[in-house]
RNA sequence: GCGCCCAUAGUUCAACGGAUAGAACACCAGCCUUCUAAGCUGGAUACGUAGGUUCGAUUCCUACUGGGCGUACCA
């Protein structure tokens, strides 16, 4: 790699890290910066002057000759410009050479880590909090894999919970309800909350559902038939949801299977001592640990939470192998992570578990609940999204066909809904807008494709080979800090891999949209100078290339035209 | 009460302890016989308060203020 290479040869040079460098805030100050307060500090000389006399050798050293152009000191700065046309045609090898694994890191032994994310329930609606939570995961997933590790995505859907005894409680009283057959995935959601509406603070209706969640927990009998129905349709309803989202697992838990296993860990551990009974409920004492009490079995002798944690972590472990679980949950569960962590820590399991946390979705109007029905469902803003990304696609092309105009308005529309959950930082509050978060301009995955579309459609108008095409003509002050910048996305990949953190990336790719965008603006490709064409397209070719990568790394795909 | 998170422009967000704190939206003024105007160019506005550490703090520490979340039978 280019960039890479030139950083560790000026760090063996100046005996720093290549980490050490920085980019400077503005282009006129060079291309690359080594801040000398920290050689300043050990060497005790006035940082301006260490910067000054550096610059001063550096003048004359020959290995850099044909990679920097100048160095100059600016205060306790140390700049360097770059050799342009060396930049320029080392990015452009570099994303031609490696293709669609630019900015991917190869590995030996990849460390194996699972993430578990997705952990939707059955009998429940799928509502834009669930759409954070997929698309983070998915996310992160990538961009792991991106840096070389094992990263095998996994999702646990817990169909065993007292929510699911709430709705068929509600579903079994309900004749319109009963008389349902076929997969009623979403309506299962709309009874979820009507039951919980009804359920309010009537003591009555909770023994009875209490009641229902002991049937299903027998596994026999009407009530667990009817469990066994209406879970199959859920489950349809989610698959149906990933893939049309573009969202793949390597594996779905699911409570009911693991559910049995725990119960014998809980018991294991209440012979161990590392659970007591208290109450009449069976609890991981904590105190001791600043962390509280974790109810592990209620006192009517149902289960909670954890034990089917127990199990399911375990059996990963076990499994596959890992160095590490991920678990990708809302933060307001931060404490019952931690509680997990510290009741293995006590039963001797090594187990590298890590909760990475991210801030949940509310809507203007306040937190989203599906007892108030102050909800937005994933059904009805993937249809809103669709209608305007309709909209806007049909309204500037009335020759494309119905299917391509639909299958762009599709692809607009998650690539627009998983950059809008994306591009935040995980612990920012997503207050969720329709309008804002459908908007077409701006900080949004329309901008990108756009982009990508511009790019797309000025080298379909091409018929000139760019192969072999002599780099050297590429001299505009624009095309060497667009090299430069693309030379930069492997660093952005192992950063935000580094953080787990998509947002790195999307604000990467926002970026580098603007400075495309600027580009083809600025400079005419098709019209120039045959030879300088060719080197132009080769240019964009490396733009399109470093987009579509990123573009994968967030889960949507790149759009030739919209 | 205790614990965790957040506080930057009118709004939504950026900024490994370092150079003149950046974008986007909204607002105003320009640019389509010219590779897709979902675009481009120009313009005003911001680090919650008080201390501390440091050569240097939006960034680290402490207190305070304001907001959110969690804290034994929700998940």
């Amino acid at each position: 790699m280019y960039l890479s290479l030139l950083k560790e040869k000026l760090a063996t040079l100046l005996q720093v890290s290549p980490d050490d460098f920085v980019y400077p805030l503005q282009p006129d100050l060079g291309d690359l910066s080594l801040p000398m307060f920290a050689a300043a500090k050990s060497s005790g000389v006035n940082p301006a002057l260490l910067a000054k006399t550096q610059a001063e050798s550096l003048q004359v050293v020959p290995e850099l000759k044909n990679l920097v152009s100048r160095v100059e000191a600016v205060g306790p700065y140390l700049n360097f410009f770059l050799e342009p046309l060396s930049l320029v045609a080392g990015a452009i090898n570099d994303v031609s050479r490696e293709g669609n694994k630019f900015g991917w890191a190869e590995t030996e032994k990849p460390e194996r880590i699972m993430l578990e994310y997705s952990n939707a329930n059955t009998h429940k609606e799928y509502h834009v909090g669930h759409l954070r939570n997929l698309f983070f995961g998915d996310a992160v997933t990538k961009i792991l894999s991106a840096n070389g590790y094992q990263a095998i995505p996994v999702s646990y859907i817990n169909d065993f919970g007292i929510h699911v005894a709430k709705t068929l409680w509600h579903w079994q009283r309900t004749p319109a309800y009963v008389q349902q057959t076929g997969p009623q995935g979403r309506l299962l959601g709309e009874c979820y909350s009507q039951a919980a509406s009804l359920l309010g603070d009537n003591e009555a209706a909770k023994a009875e559902v209490s009641e229902t969640m002991k049937a299903i927990e027998s596994r026999q009998g009407e009530t667990y038939q009817l469990w066994q129905e209406t879970r199959s349709w859920s489950i349809a309803y989610f698959a149906e949801i990933y893939e049309r989202l573009g969202i793949k697992f390597d594996h779905i838990f699911y409570e009911s299977e693991v559910i049995e296993e725990g119960l014998r860990i809980v018991e294991e551990f209440l012979q161990r001592g590392i659970f007591v009974r208290s109450q009449g409920a069976v609890i991981a004492d904590l105190e001791a640990y600043g962390l509280g009490v974790m109810p592990i079995i209620r006192s009517d002798g149902t289960a909670l939470y954890p034990v089917a944690d127990l199990a399911l972590a375990r059996q990963k472990f076990r499994q596959y192998n890992l160095q590490e679980s991920i678990y990708i949950v809302d933060v307001r569960q931060g404490l019952h992570f931690r509680q997990l962590a510290q009741i293995f820590v006590l039963a001797g399991e090594k187990f590298q578990i890590t909760h990475l946390g991210y801030d949940f979705v509310t809507l203007k109007n306040g937190m989203m609940s599906s007892r108030s029905g102050n909800v937005i469902t994933y059904d009805q803003i993937l249809e809103e999204a669709i209608s305007r990304a309709n909209k806007e696609v049909s309204a500037r092309h009335e020759d494309w066909p119905v299917e391509k105009i639909e299958s762009t308005s599709e692809a607009l529309a998650i690539a627009a809904l998983k950059f809008e959950m994306l591009k935040v930082s995980a612990d920012k509050v997503i207050t969720f807008d329709v309008d804002e978060a459908l908007r077409f301009d701006g900080y949004t995955a329309a901008y990108l494709q756009y982009t990508g579309a511009r790019l797309a459609s000025i080298m379909r108008k091409s018929t000139i080979d760019s192969t072999g095409a002599d780099l050297s003509n590429l001299n505009h002050p624009k095309e060497v800090s667009l090299a430069l910048r693309l030379e930069q996305f492997p660093e952005i990949v192992i950063k935000s891999g580094q953080q787990r953190d998509p947002s790195i990336v999307a604000r990467y790719l926002f970026e580098l949209a603007q400075v495309c965008n600027d580009y083809y603006h600025e400079v005419n490709i098709l019209k120039a100078e045959s030879s300088l064409a060719a080197a132009r397209l080769a240019l964009l070719q490396s733009m399109r290339q470093v987009l579509s990568n990123g573009f994968s790394l967030l889960g949507f795909s790149y759009l030739e035209e919209m």
